[in-house]
DNA sequence: AAGGTTGTTGGTAT
DNA sequence: TATACCAACAACCT
């Protein structure tokens, strides 16, 4: 389930790998719902952009492009991107006739229509469309350590497996042969293109809170934005994009045990003191996220393809009927806190 | 094998 | 109007 770590380990990722590419081509696969921008949109504002800045807002993640327009893109619970670079053996192949200026601004006073979605969106006519079976065929009989390769988000085995495959949703092509899957085995995820003028004005972005990780996000502004919530549950709360932005229920698990605050507590019975501790934990357990690489501690995938362990560093989440880490006699217990499974120290936490 | 899982939206209730 | 709560979404996993 990427969160903030999650994503922001994406972003680091990505903008090392695909700023100053130029998009070849961009194909939905199957699901209308993963991107709804219609055919002509992307061959408008995607095909033929190049990438200008990978950024995050919350759990948003936000491809900048030469055009313009902004690949806005959430991957909710089981979403990953993962970027294939092109295979040496195949990096003489002929540069598509892809060229395309982009001289003219886009007109950001209509936005792109989301409405009618194309059940296929193709690269504009004369572009090389992506060779499935080749990229296929290479995966299997030549070493996958050949190409680099970067995924990041939801930790299945379509990080290291051949792509496309089954979840992938959206192929993205560079000019240079590499690609960008977007893959998501559910399908609650999606990309879409704004006008980046736009994006500040998405209903979400309009209304998500404090980036947790920045400076200016004190103690002080969680204690009172939390005061708007005060008759909820403390869990419910943080995992509330409206007052903090990037928890979810990893590290709203997480941070509640190192704070020794219980999931169920009202918002209002929670000290001050319990807040601070709050705050300091929930930026340390995330701060120690995306060093460890988003929950997984192999994003970088090797030759072997090692998957990442998944949650390794986990104090409590999904570790119910193991021992609490500050009490060897004393197990974890799963319950249910804001409609969502929650774990917690019967010890550490305890309700009143 | 049916129920659990989760981020966000949107509906209903208070 | 604001806040609280929960079903719905999808498809894999246990």
């Amino acid at each position: 389930m990427p969160e903030l770590p999650e994503v922001e380990t994406v972003r680091r990722g990505l903008k090392e790998l695909i700023v100053g590419k130029e998009i070849r081509s961009a194909e939905a696969l199957e699901s209308p719902k993963s991107f709804p921008n219609s055919h002509e949109d992307v061959a408008a504002f995607l095909v033929g952009a190049s990438i200008t800045d990978v950024r995050r807002r919350a759990k948003v993640l936000l491809i900048e492009l030469s055009s313009e327009y902004t690949l806005v893109v959430h991957l909710k619970m089981t979403g990953q991107l993962v970027f294939v670079g092109a295979s040496p053996l195949l990096s003489s192949q002929p540069q598509a006739a892809a060229r395309k200026s982009l001289d003219a601004g886009p007109a950001v006073e209509s936005a792109p229509s989301f409405e009618k979605s194309s059940r296929e969106i193709s690269s504009k006519a004369g572009a090389a469309p992506l060779d499935v079976t080749r990229l296929a065929v290479d995966d299997s009989t030549s070493p996958s350590f050949e190409r680099e390769r970067f995924g990041a988000g939801h930790p299945n085995d379509s990080l290291i497996g051949e792509l496309p495959d089954k979840s992938t949703r959206v192929i993205i092509e560079f000019n240079d042969g590499s690609h960008l899957f977007f893959n998501d085995q559910r399908k609650f995820g999606w990309m879409k293109l704004y006008p980046s003028i736009e994006v500040p004005n998405i209903d979400f972005m309009k209304k998500v809170g404090p980036e947790p990780l920045e400076d200016d996000f004190t103690a002080e502004v969680l204690y009172e934005r939390l005061q708007r919530r005060k008759n909820t549950t403390i869990k419910a709360a943080i995992l509330d994009q409206t007052v903090l932005a990037g928890v979810g229920n990893i590290y709203a698990d997480e941070g509640l045990w190192g704070a020794r605050v219980h999931p169920a507590m009202r918002v209002k019975d929670v000290a001050k003191e319990q807040v601070i501790e709050l705050w300091r934990e929930l930026r340390e357990v995330m701060l120690l996220a995306i060093e460890k690489g988003g929950s997984t501690d192999k994003n970088y995938v090797d030759a072997e393809g090692k998957r990442g362990s998944y949650m390794d560093f986990a104090r409590a989440f999904r570790r119910d009927g193991q021992p609490c880490p500050r009490h060897p006699d004393v197990l974890i217990e799963k319950s249910k806190v804001a409609g969502r499974g929650t774990h917690t120290c019967p010890v550490c936490q305890m309700l009143y």
